[in-house]
DNA sequence: TTGGTTTATGATCATCTGGACATATTGACA
DNA sequence: TGTCAATATGTCCAGATGATCATAAACCAA
């Protein structure tokens, strides 16, 4: 788990694929993360631009953090670990 | 520039470090990312929990990007370069 | 193919953000 | 200490998100 983003889209993308790393319905992440179903599912599949508190209490629940680095020449996506 | 972000507070201060650094005014950063300087003051107080859109349009305008990993034992703050 | 689980959506409503413009404060520097 | 730039706030409004309750649609396994 170390990918990249740069939109909404690779946020959802990378929470989708985190929480499924983790063996979770969106359900279950729900209520870990005290938001609804309905707004994971919007988050996931970027149909509305979630706001900031909301992805935060879903990196918490999932155990994720963020971290701001310069931009690298990397598509967004999988980062597989290269060391 | 290799900040922890856990919480919008720590977003802020890192976004605001980012911008200091590259010697930006909220009102110049305002407008390459084509949002208001009132919305940089904003999400650099934690005064409103901003849209993921929009920090994205700011990491954007400062040539970052965000990696979402696991947790570490750090604290969000300055994440010095340590290799 | 059926049945059960998981995820995507419909709809309503209060709340909140950002757009927009202006001004009070703060901070830095001569 | 006085001045100018930079940052924090005030206000109004339209548009959008998340909370909430339901249900349709997609997926998976037996």
């Amino acid at each position: 788990m170390n990918q990249i983003a740069r939109t909404t889209k690779d946020i959802g993308n990378a929470l989708r694929n985190a929480r499924r790393a983790k063996g979770l319905t969106q359900t279950e992440l729900a209520s870990r993360a005290g938001v609804w179903q309905r707004t994971i599912s919007n988050i996931e599949t970027s149909a509305s631009g979630a706001r900031l508190d909301t992805v935060f209490d879903l990196l918490a629940a999932l155990d994720l953090e963020l971290r701001i680095v310069p931009r690298s020449k990397m598509k967004p996506g999988d980062w597989e670990d290269i060391f």
